[in-house]
DNA sequence: AAGTGGTCTAGACCACGGG
DNA sequence: CCGTGGTCTAGACCACTTC
């Protein structure tokens, strides 16, 4: 079950508006008392809930905005399981400078993969997205990414210079779904030029789909030289 | 890029410590300055130098421990969440039939990477068991596994003929622990004439380790040839 | 036993953004 | 505009762990 550990306070905060949810008095959408109001109610300082409510934020079950108050998440999910990997922490958490190039950025019609994986009719069109993300100067990623402008039409508008499309759509597009795919591909030439290593060299392939309750939202290749990943899990449940 | 937003004091200093470690001033392993004095060299309360180092460490850049203070995490690489491990019987889910194939069992003492995964000391030995899983007669795991005789000492008197050491564990030694990390390689000569495939294959490599609050129970390696895995994740916990 | 992180408080100011 | 979150402070006590 949960943590019945409630000896730091804001640990008795978070499991407290955690369980509310869990029981259904808060749903999705829901606003949840402020942080004055549930300082209060549960005799401590504004801080203390401040930070039960900022860690619930991080871990997705809630969702904060100023003047607008905190809410339950609409997406059921929690992210806290199932959490979409973030190049640019992944990078700079082994202490190496991140950095990201977009390489190319076209409205074309997918190719017949892309297409089906996207739910697209043929002729339709989206937006391709094709980007290098550096750990210290090296390619750590390369990245093919079709937008699918139906259901983030802001895409189009977007240059994505600067901004990393994942980034980008998390700050916009809530997605309920996602699935990945694993698996190893040997270089081709086009992908070794970009990623610096040896035509035929071994890549991590992960492929990965997200959509909401509207829409197929995008799907993106990551291509990865090496060592790339480290999924642990405890043994609960 | 990396964040030019240095308007957050807390921030500031994350920033500073991580520039402080990319510049190589400050090794994996070695002692950063406490709270206490960053938060003087900074002119920040201890608070807002307890959150910078709190984050850090739930970011992996560092360790803390209470009384020893606050080094540079050992470990480079890592993070990613992803889902729970999965069951060797989901060759039998896709429809093709499972078989099964002991090539080697030996006690032996494991290689240097090998031993530091099980946490052995050097001249201790441990079980290893080479198999084949094969989905309609076609090699699609190659597993090389170790077993530590300290935590499974019943593993001595197992031949392993019929069973595969995977699921002779989960029937044996619950675990609490599990720790995978995924990886391409390029297949050797070994494991090319193993598997089936041309010497140079990208192969699909997943490292898995397993221990519980007595000990560690054992490291395996499988190999994949070609695609492998699918995690999907929609809402629930 | 003592030093370090872990947490807490009761105030405060600021910035963002909904109304 | 003004309420809410975002952050900050200058103290404090506690808990754990190493010494």
């Amino acid at each position: 079950m949960s943590d019945r550990a409630k000896q730091t306070a804001y640990l008795k905060v978070k499991e407290a508006v955690m369980e509310r949810i869990r029981a259904g008095d808060w749903k999705p959408g829901d606003l949840i008392p402020k942080e004055e109001d549930l300082a209060r109610d549960f005799g401590c300082a504004r801080m203390t809930a401040n930070r039960a409510l900022r860690e619930l934020a991080e871990e997705g079950v809630i969702e904060r905005r100023k003047r607008a108050g905190s809410r339950v998440a609409l997406q059921t999910g929690r992210n806290a399981l199932f959490e979409i990997p973030r190049v640019d922490k992944e990078i700079e958490a082994t202490g190496a400078a991140y950095r990201y190039r977009l390489l190319e950025r076209k409205i074309a019609e997918p190719a017949a993969l892309a297409r089906s994986r996207l739910g697209l009719e043929p002729g339709e069109k989206a937006l391709k997205l094709v980007c290098l993300h550096y750990a210290n100067e090296t390619p750590f990623q390369l990245e093919e990414r079709w937008i699918n402008l139906a259901a983030a039409p802001e895409a189009a508008a977007e240059s994505f210079q600067e901004i990393n499309p994942n980034l980008w759509l998390l700050e916009r597009l809530p997605w309920s779904e996602v699935e990945h795919v694993v698996s190893a591909v040997n270089a081709s030439r086009w992908a070794a030029e970009r990623l610096e290593v040896p035509e035929g060299e071994a890549l991590l392939l992960v492929e990965r789909r997200t959509w909401n309750e509207a829409a197929r939202i995008t799907y993106a290749r990551f291509l990865h030289p090496g060592r790339f990943y480290s999924l642990s899990a405890g043994g609960q449940r």
